[in-house]
DNA sequence: CGAGGCCTTGATACACTTCAATCCGAGTGG
DNA sequence: CCACTCGGATTGAAGTGTATCAAGGCCTCG
């Protein structure tokens, strides 16, 4: 415990690999608790639609039932950020806590579900169940540890990489919920997708067909929203490959 | 509630303006709150010590009383990326929570005291007195939105003007602190800065080079550790102009 | 059919990286 | 005390990944 300088590199960080369908079970969990211990109010929404906008007051929090949403991070002088992609289970809204206030747009890609919970009245439900209160406070920790992945695939991975590494993300997070994941329908624009991975519309549209061409993916419809990916594992190894660009077998 | 399609980008989020000593005052209140309801280790760490790593079981958070400190997320393959910095006040460890695991490592910059609670301590004293709660809820919203805060800059902004907004944080996390903030003694390489940033070393060089020589910083010392910065209105200003590069006053 | 989004692809431009040389300040030991 | 070393920082020159600009193609919808 607080050893003074780190060993090196090479020490591996563990990601213990996510056990294949915990995820499911804790998405299961968490709607099951809300609907047993909250009032929750349910909501269709369409493609578009927003779910709360940055600056409105903060009073509750919303778990995706089903569909697709991306939250939208606007700076005062009106630069427009994609911070995050969310799926069945994930919640939205925390950034509103501290300041009273959301701090973001969250955007529906689809039709989906969203259930919405006011925030007192979740804390005080934590407060007669405790199981829920860990389920908040997981949920929190993931969102930031998510964030932080972001952060990192953003600043050490090539363009090329960042593509190919959100599309293993998106595939993963619809295994872990038990949808397809060997074909995803990419619900947001080449310029969306650009602006979520720090690149322009074109170099998203070079990736594609990069990745196309050395068939890590393919285009089985004739419009290209629909992503086929064959072996999501060789699209990790392919992210792998652009990090250790020549791989230096031998030494 | 609810607009389908959101008016413009002209909308510029409200981001409302820290009343001055908000910070300072919720910092004391979270140090004596914790004082109070749970049981506290206390620890000097000095440059160098990591307060935990990443793949350790998870037990623990840790708040700042004093000091400076950055976390690191490493990815499996080695990948290195500084995702954080911190000062007292922040909390340390949140991305610990889901997995039982910590998620990154936590270093210190230079010798500052770290307190350090039981997770499970603390819920039981949340459970015995609510405001604490809300303090450990709001510092896990803040740090989402101070992650997402790091994707805008990352994303939007030139080298030059993610440098500039890397001293305007720092000094504005002073000022709010009632920290000396004319002056900051950045506690990082060049190499750290950068890899924070999401650009080389000798870029970040760079780039403070041409702030000096535009007056918006200057070294004091020989060393050129210590940065102070005269206005850090005219920072945020520099990063603006960055943003809308020639201002089109006419239009 | 034409119009309008969205996407793809090519040519060119440039911001940043990479590589390399030099400089500076802090220790260290003769 | 100075010479030496060593890590960190600065600065220049060349290389490159990605942005920008521009043209054209493909669906969808009216």
């Amino acid at each position: 415990m607080m050893t003074t300088t780190a060993p090196a590199a090479a020490r591996a960080m563990p990601r213990p690999p996510v056990a294949q369908h915990a995820v499911a079970e804790r998405i299961a969990d968490t709607l099951r608790l809300l609907q047993d211990h909250v009032v929750i109010s349910r909501r269709i929404v369409h493609a578009g639609d927003s779910i709360y906008q940055a600056g409105e007051a903060f009073d509750t929090l919303h778990v995706i039932n089903s569909g697709f949403f991306k939250t939208i991070n606007l700076a005062a002088d009106g630069r427009e950020q994609v911070v995050g992609l969310h799926f069945k289970g994930d919640w939205l809204g925390f950034d509103g806590i501290a300041g009273g206030h959301y701090g973001c747009d969250a955007v529906a890609l689809d039709t989906g579900e969203v259930w919405t919970v006011r925030y007192d009245a979740l804390l005080a439900a934590c407060a007669r169940h405790v199981p829920l209160l860990g389920l908040l406070h997981s949920a929190m920790s993931r969102e930031i540890t998510r964030d932080r992945d972001s952060l990192l695939s953003l600043c050490t991975l090539s363009a090329d990489a960042r593509v190919a590494e959100f599309l293993r993300y998106w595939a993963d997070a619809m295994a872990q919920r038990g949808l397809r994941h060997d074909q995803i329908t990419l619900r947001m624009t080449r310029a969306e997708i650009g602006n979520y991975l720090g690149m322009t519309l074109e170099t998203v549209s070079r990736a594609l067909s990069r990745l196309s061409r050395e068939q890590l993916i393919a285009f089985p419809e004739r419009g290209r929203r629909d992503v086929s990916i064959p072996d999501v594992q060789a699209l990790g190894a392919y992210v792998q490959r652009s990090v250790a660009p020549v791989s230096t077998t031998l030494q």
